[in-house]
DNA sequence: CGTCTGTAGTTTAAACTACAGACGGTGCGTTAAT
C-alpha cells in the first residue's frame, strides 16, 4: 500500500491536529466506546452496538481506515451513520444504486427525532441530500447548500457523479470529515467492465480531501477485499468481518439432470413454504436471463402462485412498483436477475431458490443471505444443471484484441485526450474503451489527468503494453473462471457446504455446521488433524506453474488454494506431498 | 458454451433434418423527441 498513513496524519500541515476538527472538544473527554453507545442511542434509538459495529466505529473517529464485512441485515449502515453523528463535518456515502440511496435517504429523514436533539450539538440532526441525475440542477445546488449550511450531515453520491471535476470540487468545498463506501464489492464486481468509474474510486476521494474511508459490503472473498483495499487506496484499514455462518439458513442442492425436473423441484420447495405457518412462503426465484423471470414467473402464475417477475430490462416504474409489492407482501414470489438484490430491506424472507449456477461463491452468499433476516429458520435450495455453467462462461467474456490495445496505447501517448475524443480517434464504444482503458492503467500505460487520459511520462511502449495489458486481463478471466469452478464444486460436495462455503471467505469453521443437506444426511464430521495438512490455513505457498497463493481450506484430502495469477485451486494433499507441487513462501 | 429460432432442403407433400446465426447480466449518466 501506498505511502502507509504518512499521507493522512502527515498531510497535516494545514491540520496539526487532525483529530480536533473530526471531535469537537467536548466529546473527546469520555471513552470512545461509551460515548458511540450513546450516540446510538440518541440519535437512533439503538439500545446496543456489537463488537463487528463497534471496532469499525472506534477506527474511524479514531482517523483509521476500515473495511467491513457483515451480512444483509446486520447493521452495517450504522457504521458509519454513528461517527457521523459524532464528527463535526458531512460524511459523503457512495452508493451504487440510485433507488438504494433515495430508501436510505428516506430512512434518515424519516426517523423520528431521538434524544431532543441539544443546541449546540453541531447542527440539525441527521438530515441526508443527494446529488445525481435525478435532481435538476437547482435540486443539485440546495442540496449542496444543505450540507455547507449543516443543515444536512449526508450527502449521497454514485462515482459517477464524482468524475465530474466541477463536482468534485464542490463536495471537497464542503470538507467532508468521513467517506463511506456502501456496497464496496461493486468496484470488484462491476470495475472492470461495467461501471469503470468504481475503479476510479480511490483516485476520487483524494481529490474531496480524503477524510477516513469505510468500506462496507455483505461478502467478500480474500480477492475482492485486496481489490476494494487496493482500489479504494485504504491505509493500513481495519478489517473486520463477521457474521458469515448464517446458522438460521439451511443450505440445499440438488443436482437437475433435465429443467422438468428442476421445475418438479421448485414446485416442491413452493408447496412446502406455502403450508401454514411459513409466513406465507415469501422467497426470491434467481434465474440467469430476462427471459426465462418472464417465462419462469408466467408458468408459477398459471401453476396457481402469486409470482411476479423481475429485471433490468423492465421500466423503472415497473420494477418500482414489484419491488414495493414485494417488500409489502402482496406478491411473495418474485422470479429475478441478478438485478434484484441490492436494498431488498425484508426481514422475513423464508427461502431463495437458484434456477442456475451462480457465477461465484461471492454472488450466491450475496443472494442467499437476503433469506432469514429476521434469524428464523430459512432455506435456500440451489438447483443446477451442468449446462448452467456455459452461460457464466459467457459471461466471463474472452480475450481482449491485442491489436486494439496496442492502438489505444499508441493514440494515448499522443496527448491528453477526453473519452469522447478517444472513442471518435479509436472507434471503440464507450464500454470497451472503459474496459481496454483500464487494463491499459494497470499495466501503466494509461493515467487519468483531470477528466482526460493520456500515457504517463514513463509508459511502456505500445506493443508493450498491450502485451502486458492482455496478460492481466487473461489473468482476471481465470480468477473469474476460478471462482465458477468453486461454485460447481460447492454444489459438487458432499461435505459439509456451511464449511465450504465459509472457507473460500477464508474463514475456518471446526465444527461441521450443521444446517446443510450433507450435515443432516450425516454425511459429515469434525475435522481430522490429519487434515490440517501440510501447510497452516492462510499461509503464502508457490506452485511451480501456477505462482504464488493463499491456503485456505483442507477438506478430507483435498485442499484449496487461491492463486494470485489464476484463482482457486483444489489439489489433492497426498499428491501435493508425495510430489512436493507446493513449498511454503517466507517473506 | 448451449439453446433457441428461422430457413433451406429433403421426401411417397406435411413433417422431418441440418445448419447458420442470434442471444445471453448488472446501472450510472446524457440526450432527443414528445
Amino acid at each position: 500500500m501506498r505511502g502507509g498513513r504518512a499521507g493522512h496524519d502527515g498531510g497535516a500541515m494545514k491540520l496539526p491536529l487532525p483529530l480536533a476538527r473530526w471531535l469537537p472538544l467536548s466529546q473527546r473527554l469520555r471513552p470512545l466506546s461509551q460515548r458511540l453507545r450513546r450516540a446510538a442511542r440518541a440519535h437512533f434509538g439503538w439500545r446496543r452496538l456489537r463488537p463487528g459495529q463497534l471496532g469499525p466505529m472506534r477506527a474511524v473517529l479514531r482517523g483509521r481506515d476500515a473495511l467491513v464485512v457483515l451480512p444483509t441485515g446486520g447493521g452495517k449502515s450504522a457504521v458509519y451513520q454513528v461517527p457521523a453523528m459524532m464528527l463535526s463535518g458531512p460524511t459523503v456515502v457512495i452508493s451504487p444504486l440510485l433507488a438504494l440511496q433515495q430508501d436510505q435517504i428516506n430512512a434518515l429523514n424519516d426517523r423520528p427525532r431521538q434524544g431532543g436533539g441539544r443546541a449546540g450539538e453541531a447542527g440539525a440532526g441527521a438530515a441526508a441530500v443527494r446529488v445525481s441525475s435525478a435532481e435538476t440542477p437547482g435540486q443539485r445546488s440546495a442540496a449542496l447548500e444543505a450540507v455547507r449550511k449543516g443543515l444536512a450531515r449526508f450527502l449521497f453520491i454514485t462515482p459517477e457523479q464524482l468524475t465530474d471535476p466541477a463536482r468534485l470540487a464542490e463536495v471537497k468545498a464542503l470538507r467532508p470529515a468521513l467517506v463511506a463506501v456502501d456496497e464496496a464489492h461493486c468496484i470488484s464486481a462491476w470495475g472492470y467492465d461495467f461501471r469503470p468509474d468504481y475503479l476510479a474510486l480511490g483516485h476520487l476521494i483524494e481529490g474531496i480531501g480524503r477524510p477516513p474511508v469505510v468500506a462496507l459490503t455483505a461478502t467478500a472473498s480474500p480477492p475482492v477485499r485486496d481489490d476494494i483495499v487496493e482500489r479504494l487506496r485504504l491505509r493500513d484499514p481495519l478489517v473486520v468481518v463477521s457474521g458469515l455462518d448464517r446458522p438460521n439458513l439451511f443450505l440445499e442442492v440438488t443436482h437437475c439432470p433435465d429443467e422438468e425436473y428442476r421445475w418438479r423441484r421448485l414446485l416442491a420447495l413452493l408447496r412446502e413454504s406455502a403450508s401454514p405457518g411459513q409466513s406465507r412462503g415469501t422467497g426470491i426465484v434467481y434465474v440467469p436471463t430476462r427471459r426465462a423471470a418472464e417465462e419462469l414467473g408466467e408458468r408459477l402464475r398459471a401453476a396457481g402462485f402469486a409470482a411476479a417477475a423481475y429485471h433490468g430490462g423492465m421500466a423503472a416504474g415497473v420494477r418500482e412498483r414489484r419491488h414495493e409489492d414485494f417488500l409489502a407482501g402482496r406478491v411473495p414470489v418474485m422470479v429475478a436477475t441478478s438485478a434484484f438484490g441490492m436494498g431488498i430491506d425484508k426481514p422475513d424472507i423464508r427461502w431463495v431458490a437458484h434456477v442456475a449456477l451462480p457465477d461465484s461463491p461471492d454472488s450466491y452468499q450475496q443472494e442467499i443471505g437476503r433469506a432469514g433476516r429476521d434469524g428464523a429458520p430459512a432455506r435456500a435450495l440451489l438447483l443446477w444443471r451442468a449446462e448452467d455453467v456455459a452461460l457464466q462462461r459467457f459471461f466471463t467474456g474472452g480475450a481482449p484484441d491485442e491489436t486494439e490495445l496496442r492502438d489505444l496505447a499508441a493514440v494515448l501517448r499522443t496527448g491528453a485526450l477526453t473519452r469522447t475524443a478517444l472513442r471518435e480517434r479509436t472507434g471503440l464504444g464507450a464500454r470497451k474503451l472503459g474496459q481496454l482503458v483500464g487494463l491499459l492503467e494497470h499495466v501503466g500505460a494509461a493515467a487519468t489527468v483531470g477528466q482526460k487520459l493520456t500515457a504517463p511520462r514513463y509508459a511502456p511502449e505500445p506493443v508493450e503494453a498491450a502485451r502486458a495489458a492482455l496478460a492481466e486481463a487473461e489473468r482476471q478471466q481465470a480468477v473469474q473462471r476460478s471462482r465458477t469452478d468453486m461454485m460447481r464444486a460447492f454444489a459438487e460436495s458432499r461435505s459439509c457446504r456451511g464449511r465450504a462455503l465459509l472457507a473460500y471467505f477464508g474463514e475456518h469453521l471446526a465444527q461441521p455446521c450443521g444446517h446443510c443437506d450433507n450435515c443432516s444426511a450425516g454425511r459429515t464430521r469434525p475435522a481430522r488433524k490429519a487434515e490440517r495438512g501440510p501447510f497452516p490455513l492462510h499461509s503464502t505457498v508457490r506452485h511451480a506453474e501456477w505462482g504464488v497463493g493463499l491456503v485456505l481450506a483442507y477438506e478430507s484430502d483435498k485442499m484449496t488454494v487461491l492463486f494470485d495469477d489464476v484463482g482457486y485451486k483444489t489439489l489433492s494433499v497426498p499428491v501435493v506431498r508425495a510430489q512436493g507441487l507446493l513449498v511454503a513462501e517466507t517473506g
